[in-house]
Formats: C-alpha cells, sequence, structure tokens
DNA sequence: GTTCGTAAATGAACGGCGTTCGCTATTGTA
DNA sequence: TACAATAGCGAACGCCGTTCATTTACGAAC
C-alpha cells in the first residue's frame, strides 16, 4: 500500500473498514512476526494515521477479536452429524490445530484467552455438542469432553509455534536418558515435525480412551443424562 | 516494603538480589493479576527505583524466566520408577497443573512459552523420560508421550485462568444445543470447577488411550525402538 | 440549493511501559 | 591508602495504545 499523503479532513472515498483493518492486521502478524502488528504497523500500512484507525475499531483488544474469528471461522465442523462422532472430532480438531498453524504468530496472541465470547464461536460449540449428543454422549458429558480436546488442541498450538529444537537439551551431561529420548524421537520423525508427532499421538490417544469411555456408556444406548 | 527515601550512592547493606526481585514479582502477580508485576510495580514494592532492578537482573524477559522456574520447580516426579508408569503420570499431570492453577496470572504470562530452555526443566523431562523408558516405552514414544501430555496439560492451565462463564452462551436463541450442554454440565459439577473436571476427563482419557497404545506394544516386553 | 449534522481523516498530544546512561556513594581488595 | 567494582539514584529515551481538537467531505432536510 502506497502511503500516498493525503491532506487533513475526511478524503473522497473511505480507505478504511473494521474488515480491511483485521485483515491487514492478521497478514501483518504473518509476514513480520508477533510484534509486528502494532496499531502504528497497521497504520503505516494502510497509508493512515494510527488515530484514524479508532474510527472504525475500538481497540487493540477489538483487532484481536477480530483476528480470532477471522482464525475460528476455518474450524471444519461438517463431519458433526454425518461422519460418526470419533470420525468428525478427528477433522474438527486437525482443522483446528491447521488453522492456528497456518498463521504461527496468532497463537501467542489468542492463545492466553481460550475462545471468544462471539456468538459465531458458540455456533461452532453448538455444532460439536450436537454432533456428540446425537451420537450418544450424555450432554453434560460432550461438553466436557469439547473443552477436554479444546485444552489438548491449543497447547498443541502452542507447542507448533515453539521452534522445533525448543527441547533440544544441548550437551547438558545431567541429562542422558532425555537427550537419548530427544535423538530417537528425532530419527523418528520422517521429514514431520515434532510438535506434528505428538499432536497425533495426543489425538489418538485421547480418542480412544474416549471410545473406551463411550462403549462403557452403553455404546450409544439411552443418551440422556445420568441426572 | 516501607519506601524509606535512601538518599544516592550505594547503601549499607545491600538490598536487592535476583531471587528477591523474581520472589517479589510472583507474589504481585497473584496479589494484583496479569498486569501487577510491571519493573516500575516491583521497584516500588521494594522501595527502590526501577533502574535499580537492572544491577541484578537482565530484564522483564529475565525476571519472567526465573518466575517460570520458581513454579515449575514444584512438578511433582516423584512417582516415576516408584510408582507404575501411568500412575505416576498422573501425580506429575496433576501436580504440573496445579501448580499453575495455585498462580493463575503466571499461566497467561508462561504459557506461550511452553517450557524453558533451563537445565531445571530438562532434568525433569529426564525424569519423566526415564521412568517411561523403564516402564517399556519405547525411547522415541517416550518423548512424544511426554510433549503430548505437557499440551494438554498447558492448555487446561490456560482453560483454568479464564472465568468459569466464559462459555456461558447467554441468551442467544442460536445455540440451544450449546446452552443445554452447558447447564447439563453445571448441574454435574458438584462444587468443582467446570475446568476441572474436564482436565480430569481428559486426562483419563488419554491415559487410557496410552495404556491401549502400551498393551498394543507387548505390555512392556522389548523395550527398543522399533527403528 | 443552501444548511446542517455526521462521518472520517489529520496532527498533536498523554500516560505508561521497559530500558539506558551518567552520577554518586560505599564496599572489598591489593 | 589507593582503586576498581558494586549498587543505589535520577533523568532521560523510544515505543506503545489511546484521546481529543480540528478539518474536510458526504448525505439528508428544508
Amino acid at each position: 500500500m502506497a502511503a500516498t499523503a493525503r491532506r487533513t479532513g475526511r478524503p473522497h472515498t473511505a480507505v478504511l473498514s473494521r474488515e480491511l483493518i483485521v485483515e491487514t492486521a492478521l497478514r501483518l502478524l504473518d509476514e513480520r512476526g508477533e510484534h509486528g502488528a502494532g496499531m502504528r504497523d497497521i497504520a503505516r500500512e494502510l497509508g493512515v494515521r494510527p488515530s484514524a484507525l479508532y474510527n472504525h475499531v475500538r481497540g487493540k483488544e477489538d483487532v484481536v477479536d477480530g483476528i480470532r474469528e477471522l482464525v475460528s471461522d476455518r474450524f471444519d465442523i461438517s463431519g458433526f452429524g454425518v461422519l460418526p462422532w470419533d470420525r468428525a472430532v478427528e477433522r474438527w480438531a486437525r482443522s483446528y490445530l491447521g488453522s492456528f498453524a497456518a498463521h504461527p504468530p496468532t497463537i501467542a496472541l489468542l492463545g492466553v484467552q481460550p475462545l471468544a465470547t462471539g456468538s459465531r464461536t458458540s455456533r461452532m460449540y453448538d455444532t460439536v455438542c450436537a454432533g456428540l449428543i446425537e451420537a450418544g454422549w450424555p450432554e453434560g458429558r460432550a461438553m466436557q469432553i469439547l473443552v477436554a480436546l479444546e485444552c489438548f488442541i491449543l497447547g498443541s498450538a502452542l507447542d507448533h509455534a515453539a521452534p522445533d529444537d525448543m527441547l533440544d537439551p544441548g550437551e547438558d551431561p545431567d541429562v542422558p536418558v532425555f537427550r537419548a529420548a530427544y535423538d530417537a524421537r528425532d530419527r523418528e520423525l520422517d521429514g514431520r515435525r515434532p510438535a506434528e508427532v505428538s499432536f497425533e499421538l495426543g489425538l489418538r490417544a485421547m480418542l480412544t480412551g474416549l471410545r473406551a469411555e463411550f462403549e462403557a456408556l452403553g455404546g450409544g444406548r439411552d443418551p440422556r443424562p445420568r441426572t
């Protein structure tokens, strides 16, 4: 965006909009990293003074909320009500993580606040819960599963945002077992990222555990909560 | 701490130390919340000017690192090598989450960087890996389990830091199923926090899944990696 | 067709943050 | 006793998000 000099006063054609601001912020975040999307950065990129942003956005927090919506709109909930519940969860979880992984710097920004109060987010939860309940999970349990999965996915997203060699103990002679385990895992990577294989392992384990619990519950018979 | 006026020049007895600064920062964080432990806050609490802190600490990031050590030193790894691996993991995971839960404001501060490069952290990893490998897990797999569990725990810690009613959809008529699931779970709480029951469910599921995988591996026989 | 309220930009501030640097007085050491 | 190192103070610096008065343009009402 060329920052053509604009004299004071309202311009002939509007230059800004909430949507444009949020999209620019996300792009800057991707291009320049975690600290690359300050209000001044966004303004400069749009050829505008920082104060102009506040005509379209309540503040920085509002921008972050917008980014969150942008990212979380890409979660794939299409499997619920169509596929078996565990397959639907799998698809949802992978797309959830993938949406964050596509914009690594957003994770640190959005991660501390697991989810927005936004109605769009609630609607996603509604679909997930409906899929689980329809499959035979008790209502309250569906809610717990949703949150537990989200915890794991969010933690994995943070792991994705970290450098691959973050845990490398280096030449510390005090941790030989860890050193060996670290190297052994590296040998099993096959080109995948460490965070990826751990996510797959964890997701597999959680789904296996949930399936076991599901069967113990009666395998889908009598789906009402045990109040 | 009384901020008795001190005139310029080196004082007779040193007032500061890295340890004191870090401990004060953690205390302020607990007392005043996430934004309560700025360099100026810490200095004022210690009856000192902000610049004096820099004689003992490299900067804010260094203080955060110190807090991380303080918190993560309380993780209970005493079960590894003593209890069965799954019981040891359980104890470790609960204490891991509990250490964060004891200082809620630290989670947002420490959460974005899953773990420090510090040697103390590596030593914890060493113990956990050793416990898993000794129990019969392949080396590389032990590493993956460690990370996957940490992802789940960290995500749960973030969940703990959020207000209990964060997901409450309010009176939004578009999400009836979610509303019902939310209320059903609330009825099952029995005084526990929502984040708590989801953590327990998730931990149980992961352990069940891991036990299944462990048995499929041969139940501890031939513990060498399958290179 | 003029008038007037509103919208949307500029530009100059404000307060708060982490941090640096020069100064000064005390301490430990040779 | 001389002297470098130490550990305070105090005054800045640059960055951040944000506010506010001002200026200009749009759009509807009379």
